[in-house]
RNA sequence: GGCGACGUGGCCAAGUUGGCAAGGCAAGGGUCUGCAAAACCCUGAUCACGGGUUCGAGUCCCGUCGUCGCCUCCA
C-alpha cells in the first residue's frame, strides 16, 4: 500500500517517493519565539508530529528538523519595550515552548536549529547567492535577493510578480531594484544584535535562517517541507527562491501546509488578538484533547475551535479509553461468535486505518475505524467475553491510538498503585453494604470515591472500577 | 483587485479513480440497574443554490450566493 501526500507545489496527492529509501528528511517551521505560544502554533505542531508518527510506524527512518528562529525583528521590538536582551527573551519562550511539546506528547525532532547558531551558515550562502548574481548589498548595508533574476519566482504560490506588482501595497524600498526583492541580511542598528559580515555588522532576515539550517542539517534536497499555510507565502516562497538559486536542484519534494485554526470564524493570530495561549489550554484540559480536535478533520482544512468543539474531543476521548476497562467480573467467554466477530474487527481496523492514514494522512478516516474497533470491544465485554479475549483488541487500539500520538492507557503513578489493594477492600466493604440493601452507605461510598478520582461501575456480575 | 480553499443531519466532521452518505458529540426511545454511571440496541441528511455532462454526481464542468485564508509580521 502506497502512501499519498497532497503537495501544495502541485496542488495533488502524489504518491509518496523518499529521495532515499526508507529515509525521510522533513523541516517544519518552527516558531518565533517572541511571546507565548498559542494553540494555533499547537496544531501545526501535532500536525507534522502525528505525520511523523506515521512514517515511522511504516518503518521509515525520519530526520526530522523543527527550527527556532530566535532572532528577527519582533523579538528585538519586544525585548526593547522591556528594556531586556533580546537573545534572552527568545531563550525563554523557547524553554517554554519545549515544555508545551513534552506536555502535547509530540515527539522531539531529531535536532532544533536556532538562528543564531547557523550565522556562519547563513553568511556563506548569502556570499553565494551574490556571487552568482541571485543577491546586491545595497547602499544600506541590508543584502537583497534579486527576485527577477528567478524565473519560477511565485511557482509555490502560484502568484506571478506582476500580479503582485498590480496589488501595490508594496512600499517603495530606494535601496530595492524591485519592490518585490527581499532582504537575506539586514544591517543592525545601534543596539540591535549584529554579527559581522562582509556587509558590515547586521542580522539574518526572515527566510534566509530556514534555508541555511536545511541545508547544514538535512542537505541541498529534502523530502518534506512542512509549515502553516499562512507560510506559503512570502516565507516558503522565499525560501524556495533562495535554496534552488543557490544550490541549483529543487529544494524539497513534498510541501505540506496544515490549515489555520479558527476562533468564532477568524484565523486565530497575534495581530488580531484572539489568542487562546497553549498554557492557558493545557490548564484546563489534557493535552490529548486538543490532539482529538486536529484528529477529527483534515489537517490541510480550518480547524473550528470553541468550547463546544473541546466538549466534544473530550467526551470522544474518554470513550476511546473507556474502551480499555477490563472484563466483566467473572467473564470468561473464550469463543464463539462474539469472540470471533472481535477479531474480525481488530483485523479491520487496522487495515482500514492504514488505507485512511495512506490517503494524505486523512485522520479523521483513521479516528472512524478506531470507534468501530471501540464499539466491537464493548459490545465482546458485554457479551462477556474474557479479559484475554479482550486484551488484543485493547492494545491494538493502544498501538493505533499511539500511532495518532494518543495516550490512551494514562500511566498509573506508584502511589496510584499502593492504593489499588485498599480501593478493593473498599468495594468488598461496599459489596457486603449492597447486600443489606444500605443504599445511603453503598452510595457515599461510590461518591466519596469519584472525588477522589475512582470510578465504580456497577453491574449484574459485580462491580469494577478504574480510575477517571 | 489578484491567487487559493471551503459550504455534508442540532454541533464537529470523513467521503479512493462518479455507483445505495463513515465516525464522534448532542437529542429522543429502549435494554440493563436499588439508584447512578458505563455499555449495548433503535431513531434522523432533498450533501449552499441554479444549470450542465452521464445510465447514474456530495464526488466532474459552468454560474450564483455565502464563509475563510494569503497578497504586510503570522503555525
Amino acid at each position: 500500500m502506497t502512501l499519498r501526500i497532497y503537495n501544495t507545489l502541485t496542488r495533488k496527492k502524489e504518491p509518496f517517493e523518499t529521495l532515499e529509501p526508507g529515509v525521510v528528511r522533513m523541516y517544519v517551521c518552527g516558531p518565533t519565539v517572541y511571546d507565548k505560544a498559542h494553540v494555533g502554533h499547537a496544531m501545526s505542531v501535532l500536525v507534522f508530529d502525528i505525520i511523523r508518527r506515521y512514517l515511522e510506524y511504516k518503518g521509515y527512518t525520519v530526520f526530522h528538523v523543527m527550527n527556532y528562529t530566535d532572532v528577527d525583528d519582533k523579538i528585538i521590538q519586544r525585548a526593547n519595550a522591556q528594556g531586556r536582551d533580546p537573545l534572552e527573551l527568545a531563550e525563554e519562550y523557547m524553554h517554554e515552548f519545549d515544555q508545551h511539546l513534552r506536555d502535547l506528547n509530540v515527539l522531539p525532532a531529531t535536532i532544533n536549529p536556532r538562528a543564531t547558531q547557523e550565522i556562519d551558515q547563513i553568511i556563506q550562502m548569502v556570499q553565494g547567492l551574490i556571487d552568482k548574481g541571485y543577491a546586491y548589498p545595497a547602499p544600506n548595508g541590508d543584502v537583497y535577493f534579486r527576485v527577477r533574476r528567478d524565473e519560477d519566482y511565485g511557482k509555490l504560490s502560484g502568484r506571478k510578480l506582476d500580479d503582485m506588482r498590480a496589488g501595490a501595497r508594496i512600499e517603495v524600498d530606494e535601496n530595492k531594484e524591485d519592490p518585490m526583492d527581499f532582504a537575506l541580511w539586514k544591517a543592525s542598528k545601534p543596539g540591535e544584535p549584529a554579527w559581522d559580515s562582509p556587509w558590515g555588522p547586521g542580522r539574518p532576515g526572515w527566510h534566509i535562517e530556514c534555508s541555511a539550517m536545511n541545508l547544514a542539517h538535512l542537505g541541498e534536497q529534502i523530502d518534506i517541507h512542512g509549515g502553516g499555510n499562512d507560510l506559503i507565502f512570502p516565507h516558503h516562497e522565499n525560501e524556495i527562491a533562495q535554496t534552488e538559486s543557490y544550490t541549483g536542484k529543487p529544494f524539497a519534494r513534498y510541501w505540506v501546509h496544515n490549515g489555520m485554526l479558527q476562533l468564532s470564524g477568524e484565523k486565530m493570530s497575534k495581530s488580531i488578538g484572539n489568542l487562546v495561549t497553549i498554557e492557558d489550554f493545557l490548564a484546563e484540559h489534557d493535552g490529548d484533547v486538543l490532539r482529538m480536535m486536529v484528529l477529527n478533520s483534515s489537517y490541510r482544512n480550518p480547524l473550528t475551535f470553541n468550547d463546544e468543539v473541546i466538549a466534544q474531543a473530550e467526551k470522544a476521548l474518554e470513550r476511546l479509553r473507556g474502551a480499555l476497562k477490563s472484563a466483566l467480573p467473572g467473564a470468561s467467554l473464550t469463543e464463539g461468535e462474539p469472540v470471533e466477530a472481535l477479531k474480525r474487527q481488530t483485523e479491520a481496523t487496522r487495515k482500514g486505518f492504514e488505507e485512511a492514514m495512506d490517503d494524505d494522512f486523512n485522520t479523521a478516516g483513521a479516528l472512524g475505524e478506531l470507534f468501530a474497533l471501540v464499539k466491537a470491544i464493548n459490545q465482546a465485554r458485554d457479551a462477556g467475553a474474557a479479559d484475554s479475549v479482550l486484551a488484543p483488541a485493547q492494545q491494538t487500539l493502544v498501538d493505533l491510538g499511539g500511532v495518532l500520538g494518543l495516550r490512551l492507557r494514562p500511566e498509573t503513578g506508584q502511589a496510584d498503585k499502593a492504593a489499588e489493594p485498599f480501593i478493593e477492600l473498599l468495594l468488598e466493604v461496599r459489596a457486603e453494604l449492597r447486600r443489606q440493601k444500605l443504599w445511603a452507605l453503598s452510595d457515599l461510598i461510590r461518591d466519596r470515591l469519584k472525588d477522589l478520582g475512582v470510578v465504580l461501575e456497577d453491574s449484574k456480575a459485580g462491580t469494577t472500577w478504574h480510575w477517571e
